[in-house]
DNA sequence: TCTGATTATAAACGATTGTTTAAAACATAG
DNA sequence: CTATGTTTTAAACAATCGTTTATAATCAGA
């Protein structure tokens, strides 16, 4: 049973320290030592920091895809052959991604870990999410496909990342713009209103008119 | 002479490392190696890395403020008293950002670092740009909110940073998004293009109806 | 051409990194 | 209790890090 004890202790202090300074930046004996576990352990328990690394991945991205597969089941069983319009396609992966991190209070990092894991350069973390996650966004962006049937397929694809680009930079870099937002307004935000501010936002730019043909372009 | 000729060795060469793989992962000897230069000329012209790091950015904001100060200056003497249009000041900006590394074709190395400011921990980094730069950005921040009245000041200051996030997020990661895209449907996007499509999603979101109401929400 | 300051260089510094080793502690099944 | 397999531990590993030092090379001004 110290096994596990010592796995989680791991898990939960790397998580953390990931978050808040990065990969590179947070060093075996930072994790070890802030746990209460001796260094040897993560190579013992993990086999390498990378593999560590892609741990605590996974610990939010297995319950993640699960949730969220089951909720687009149960959207399209409800919605049969009707496309699943995208306000609801948004809101339910809106709602999956405060589900997960709910239960230990972590939303914050997890959103901070999606945020490193595109801009980190670790590319082994790249492959990794992309070969044991991709599926499951390939999944989502067919139905988003359905649900705007007059985009053309390129524009959809870079509005569906250019609205990932926003959520994740605004939710991952937000104890940052918090620090400023305060000090300008004075008003805290919690991320919850913070996503209600995305909500319309983000249906609005999915929603765009079509930008000027590219050979009309200046 | 020879002077100067190592001090923008250095620098060409740290900005393109720091861009593709981050602060921390870039060692000295990386930078000092691939510049043919020796180790201890960055801490005898620079003093350290950091320093170095904070003159990377400088190199690229110090003619970008100057440059979108005077592209403001003159739009303002051209509407007067009137408020500019938000699409005008959105292009102005994209103008300038597109401008200043144009010289030397190192958008991309821009656009990245701009990323890695965001995201990476690099408090002294965070403090370095606020201090130095943060000027410009709250002169823009006044004319947006003159261009849009019936925005109340906290929605605007968050649909701002969300529109900088979906720019900085999408350039910064364009090599990894280019990769996926080429793999979709074999299209290969420039840049250029890439803002042209930036363009509508970005006004649309600035202008995108009001959430409902924090009370009313769940 | 000599002088004095600036720049380049090679070598070493101590600190820190991820990982491995070998022995100790522990748990559990026979 | 004993024996076996698992987990923990302290210590050391080689490699790399940013920085410093002392010396050599180069330059500009008189």
């Amino acid at each position: 049973m110290a096994q596990t004890d010592t796995v989680t202790r791991i898990l939960d202090t790397a998580e953390v320290l990931f978050a808040e300074r990065g990969f590179a930046e947070t060093s075996l004996r930072n994790i070890t030592s802030k746990a209460k576990v001796n260094l040897a352990a993560v190579n013992y328990h993990f086999g390498s920091k990378k593999a560590l690394i892609q741990a605590v991945f996974a610990r939010y991205l297995d319950p993640f895809t699960e949730r969220f597969h089951t909720a687009l089941d149960e959207l399209e069983s409800e919605y049969g052959e009707r496309p699943v319009p995208l306000e609801v396609l948004l809101e339910c992966m809106a709602r999956t991604v405060l589900e997960v991190p709910a239960e230990r209070n972590s939303l914050k990092v997890f959103m901070r870990l999606l945020g490193l894991a595109y801009t980190q350069a670790q590319g082994h973390l790249r492959r990794f999410i992309q070969a044991h996650y991709g599926s499951v966004f390939t999944r989502f962006a067919e139905l988003v496909r359905r649900a705007t049937p007059d985009l053309p397929d390129a524009e959809r694809f870079w509005r569906l990342h250019f609205m990932l680009g926003t959520v994740i930079f605004t939710l991952s870099g937000l104890d940052a713009l918090r620090d400023i937002a305060e000090k300008d307004y004075g008003e805290h935000v919690s991320v919850r209103e913070l996503i209600r501010r995305l909500r319309p936002v983000v249906v609005a730019g999915m929603n765009a008119p079509l930008p000027e043909s590219a050979r009309a372009a200046s």
